[in-house]
DNA sequence: GTTGACGGTTCTAAAATAGAACTTTAAGAC
DNA sequence: GTCTTAAAGTTCTATTTTAGAACCGTCAAC
């Protein structure tokens, strides 16, 4: 499959991950999130060729994921901020970092701590039910087709009976 | 910079990174969750070729996120399974399936919804803090250097002036 | 004794990435 | 005036990764 046909699948992971679902992508939001704005900045804090940092930039700008904006005329100078959109990947990088403090940590301990300005206390991202508020877990959720699936419902479950002819 | 570096980075992104940080890792694991388990049902579900595929479930095997396990004898056959550190990774799918759901939908509307089998609704899911239960933004949190990060924290202010000498 | 399922491995061509040098515009030092 | 530096890229070649297809080994069923 192509890079280009991810975005097309009718499936929001398959889509996001057309945005963000490389390695240098994610990286660069982190630094984007830690208040890095400008080209020799990210270069400076990942080791990342020049080609591809520009060529990561152009596509997180693309998406609507960064906006390039003019720091200084002449000469012309950019950088790139978090549109809102952007600002929305917070959950996707927060439970990333989590999964790494659980699952990936060395006997020194976790590299960063995240301190809740409202409330004052250090904490850990949890995720929720935007319904009861329960904690969620992937044996207490039941998936359903929805209006963008790529066939009306009914037909589905035939479908997979017969084999998944075209994906 | 090498994938293999990526994992050995003072940061709980980038070795989650090293871990699904490509376009297969997460699609496998979007098959995994949803109850996907032989080799076949992947390469059938997605357009994968056979030779990624094994190597992909090879690394997840290896970071201990999938099990590799017989269910037959003569001729031996596996299948995939979730371990609990895999499941711990639901956070990250559902956050960036609900990311799509937002910004990624098209005019017929989300692929798929997901319903709280605790109480019975059609849920989004919602990050919170631990310690409060409100919703994080990346506005509201302030980041502190951990015990595990690269240097203690004294030496990093006067690093970060100097300018970043390593990395 | 041939066919088919499953779970891979091996092969070549095409695409992506790494690493380094080069470019452009303009300011500041000498 | 000439030289150096800075920022934000672009261009080049070599290496690595991925795509696409064919092949392999084991067993069961026909």
């Amino acid at each position: 499959m192509k890079w280009d046909s991810l975005e097309d699948e009718p499936c929001s992971l398959a889509r996001t991950v057309a945005v963000i679902g490389d390695r240098w992508s994610l990286l660069i939001l982190r630094e984007c999130f830690l208040r890095i704005r400008r080209f020799d900045e990210f270069q400076a804090s990942l080791e990342i060729t020049r080609h591809l940092l520009a060529d990561r930039l152009k596509k997180l700008v693309r998406f609507g994921v960064l906006r390039r904006i003019p720091y200084q005329e002449s000469p012309k100078r950019y950088e790139y901020i978090l549109t809102q959109k952007g600002l929305d990947l917070y959950p996707i990088i927060m439970s990333i970092v989590h999964w790494g403090n659980i699952h990936m940590v060395d006997s020194r301990g976790r590299p960063m701590l995240h301190q809740h300005k409202s409330c004052g206390k250090m904490f850990d991202p949890v995720m929720v039910c935007s319904e009861c508020g329960e904690p969620l877990s992937a044996k207490a959720v039941h998936v359903h087709p929805g209006p963008g699936a790529r066939r009306p419902s009914p037909v589905l479950e035939q479908r997979t009976k017969r084999g998944l002819e075209s994906r």
